[in-house]
DNA sequence: AAGTTGACGTAAC
DNA sequence: TGTTACGCCAACT
């Protein structure tokens, strides 16, 4: 039995943060969706801030096995109201706005108008 | 080493 | 309908 919490057992990257990677890197362009949707997906629930520290870690991410840094589009992935809650973390707090209005989304004071039109699920899409 | 925070979400009040 | 509390687990201090 192996202790898998507490203290980061970065053994092999927390299988959480692995998944997570790959689901965002998945999200089509046009696209978006929540970090609850991928928590979901994930199996994880409630655990929904962890895809949110995933993201965090996204600059770094690297995917189980790759070498290679994986391009997350953070940007499609906001919280569950479509509000940008992570925009302040992409240096200018107008980036993420920018890109997703690039994709066609529709944001007004930082929240998606279309939201529900172009939210992606995984675990219904994937 | 232990406590606090964090790109959230849901339930309760 | 707005606010408060809690859970979830890893990273940060």
């Amino acid at each position: 039995m192996e202790k898998r919490s507490s203290n980061r057992n970065r053994k092999e990257k927390s299988d959480f943060f692995e998944r997570v990677y790959r689901v965002a890197a998945m999200i089509p362009f046009g696209r978006v969706t929540s970090y609850g949707a991928i928590a979901k997906y994930l199996g994880a629930g409630r655990s929904s801030r962890m895809v949110g520290w995933a993201m965090n870690n996204s600059h770094r991410a690297f995917a189980a096995g790759e070498k290679e840094t994986i391009f997350i589009p953070a940007h499609r992935v906001v919280n569950r109201n479509g509000i940008l809650t992570g925009k302040h973390h992409f240096g200018n707090s107008t980036t993420m706005q920018q890109l997703l209005e690039n994709e066609g989304a529709i944001i007004e004071n930082d929240r998606i108008l279309n939201f529900s039109e172009i939210f992606w699920n995984p675990s219904k899409e994937l």
